[in-house]
DNA sequence: ATACAATAATTGTATATACAAATGTATTTT
DNA sequence: AAAATACATTTGTATATACAATTATTGTAT
């Protein structure tokens, strides 16, 4: 991806500036690609995380506190993303009773099912936008994204 | 920023899905960051893109298209977006002569005088988020997001 | 000239997100 | 124990975005 040509522009400009503004058009692309994959199932990116992180739990039901911490999202919209899973069965979610303050959400049966679906998709998908790079080269990407 | 740490997982991961998910930790720190320089001036990021790619016209105007095509956002938002900087003063839209399902969009003195207060702000900023980078590892960090 | 297709932009609608305020519960202070 | 404070989550609201359908204009074929 080059990025004077894709944002079609001929005037150079500083470094740091095109190396921004270059992060963001991966990222955009990357997102664009995973969204995709995930379409079919009806599930966005966002609620995908979520689900994820409530499967690392393995069983152990988390709070939502939990949940938004481990996501970039904001506190009242990981309880809109878990009311949405809930409408589609992935994950249930129930008051916690040593402090009726919390909550608990536990990922389903149903839940569990789909992301084994989408796992194999995904890898795939992961491969194939990330083709162009030896192991090498991923392992220099993640010490230069350290740096951030 | 480590991955395994802001994510607060100590399961490891395949290297292609680490990679990515820290392209998206990292993206969305950016965007944060450029969002709140920008948040005292009352513009998004994306009416910021389409102000900085109008001066980029030099008085020449731009139609919605050709914004469109230099930004990652849909045709139909490009439309909104324009809209609210008309709204703010910061550009003009007006029906082209020559094929009438043109429009014309210019900025106005108003958008450039903001542009031009944003532009050192924006510059610190941007030293700011890549402070940790000498410049070989930022040309090292372009010559690998070329490959996406 | 009329019909049909292509182009350029906009509108409708559902979903997503940010930010502030509000709700309900628990803890601490007096 | 009552009042004040802190904590965990939810609700309200404005803005942002994706996707599909629509409008208006121009180009092309018959």
């Amino acid at each position: 991806m080059n990025v004077e040509e894709v944002i079609k522009t001929n005037q150079s400009m500083p470094l740091e500036k095109r190396t921004l503004i270059h992060m963001a058009l991966v990222a955009n692309k990357i997102d664009e690609e995973i969204a995709t994959v995930l379409k079919p199932f009806d599930v966005s990116i966002q609620q995908f995380n979520v689900l994820r992180i409530l499967r690392g739990q393995n069983g152990k039901p988390a709070n939502l506190s939990t949940i938004n911490e481990r996501m970039v999202t904001k506190m009242s919209n990981t309880t809109r993303l878990v009311d949405k899973l809930i409408l589609k069965g992935f994950v249930n979610r129930t008051v916690c009773l040593k402090n009726r303050r919390k909550v608990e959400i536990v990922i389903t049966e149903g839940g569990l099912s789909i992301l084994n679906k989408i796992d194999g998709i995904l890898f795939e998908a992961e491969k194939r936008i990330l083709k162009n790079f030896d192991e090498a080269e991923l392992q220099e990407l993640n010490k230069l994204l350290n740096k951030f």
